[in-house]
DNA sequence: GCTTTGAACTAACAATTGTTAGTTTACATG
DNA sequence: CATGTAAACTAACAATTGTTAGTTCAAAGC
């Protein structure tokens, strides 16, 4: 979540989700300062009160999903399910983080280049492991026959990672499907096709 | 192609090149006419005797695209190969194209949004029956038994061009695999696991 | 009631943006 | 040689960018 006090939404988180909005809608460069103090009803210059600079509303919005990520692929990896069970639980995790930060998801499929570098590094580097450990599950599945082994490996990752990740794009215009529908399709469409029987 | 004069590559299409090089990496937004002058070691005023606005470049880049795209559909669909074999065909396109157009393909995941509106709207209303067409064939193929019943159709389709619009971001980094072969594996992990048998 | 503080404001900044106008240079054609 | 053209150049433009500095105002805490 963004929000720290439980009262009511402070003006950073507010500043925070209208700039993901903006961020997602036009893309970071072309979103201006003024164009997130529009959406609050203040000038530009008021921000500066609240944060220190657009790249740092970046920086946490794009650590903060990165973490979400990384987070739910650990209980995943130490829960005590067997590996296919995990492939689907992965696919929840996404339909989940999808949903529930609706609209900095969008910044990984391209807003993230971005990202200036001491925190690019970390950025990438933290996306890279995610990716190395999906695919350790993956070659786990391979191993024990759960998958063909003329699938390659690296490309059903990426494909597999490719619809998760565009999922934001195609769920606004189709809200009327369920979460729960929508986690047993995608398990139905990626998976099935890669596990045998 | 870009290319007009078969001689040597005009100076046109050496623009059209560059800027399509730098909007993939950085973004229609944050590149500007200097950074495209730039990697033509011209100055910028100087693009202007042979392109008329940034705005152009990215017009262009895109509907050549999207009539590839319109083009490689039209002639899937006016074969007389049976439905499955066109889904199959389908992916090969996409491939081929990514292959093609290694940079400007790179727009039709972000970019299309700074495209404005003369061009936005035919640009949409092409993707759109693009889309249409698609799910056409993924429809007869569910009415003859090849798709099972319980497979929503958006939600496939969906995920289908996102693997396959996806593709030119890990082409680039895996470029050991070969053509043929890559086809051959998306046709695998993106077709086999919706096709009975 | 005085003071502190949070949060808005105005004004200004230096830099960069896309683009235009007018000029110069090099080369090919007559 | 003279001329025309293609394509580079310089200089300037108006607008917009992110950001800083300094100020004002209202509410909270003492």
């Amino acid at each position: 979540m963004i929000d720290p006090p439980m009262t009511d939404i402070s003006k950073k988180s507010q500043i925070y989700n209208a700039a993901a909005r903006l961020f997602r809608k036009k893309g970071y460069k072309a979103t201006s300062m003024q164009d997130i103090a529009n959406a609050l009803d203040i000038k530009a210059a008021s921000l500066y009160n609240h944060i220190s600079s657009k790249q740092e509303i970046l920086k946490f919005l794009l650590i903060n999903i990165a973490d979400a990520f990384t987070s739910g692929m650990k209980d995943i990896e130490e829960s005590s399910l067997d590996d296919i069970e995990k492939l689907e639980q992965l696919v929840i995790l996404h339909v989940d983080l999808t949903l529930r930060y609706k609209d900095s998801i969008a910044l990984i499929t391209g807003e993230w280049v971005h990202l200036e570098n001491p925190y690019l590094d970390q950025y990438l580097k933290q996306r890279n492991q995610y990716e190395k450990r999906f695919l350790t599950i993956l070659k786990r599945c391979q191993k024990h026959s759960h998958i063909d082994a003329k699938i390659n490996l690296d490309i059903a990752l990426f494909s597999i990672l490719s619809s998760l990740h565009w999922l934001y794009n195609w769920y606004n215009k189709n809200k009327s499907i369920s979460k729960i529908e929508l986690s047993r399709q995608l398990k139905l469409i990626l998976l099935k096709g890669i596990i045998n029987i």
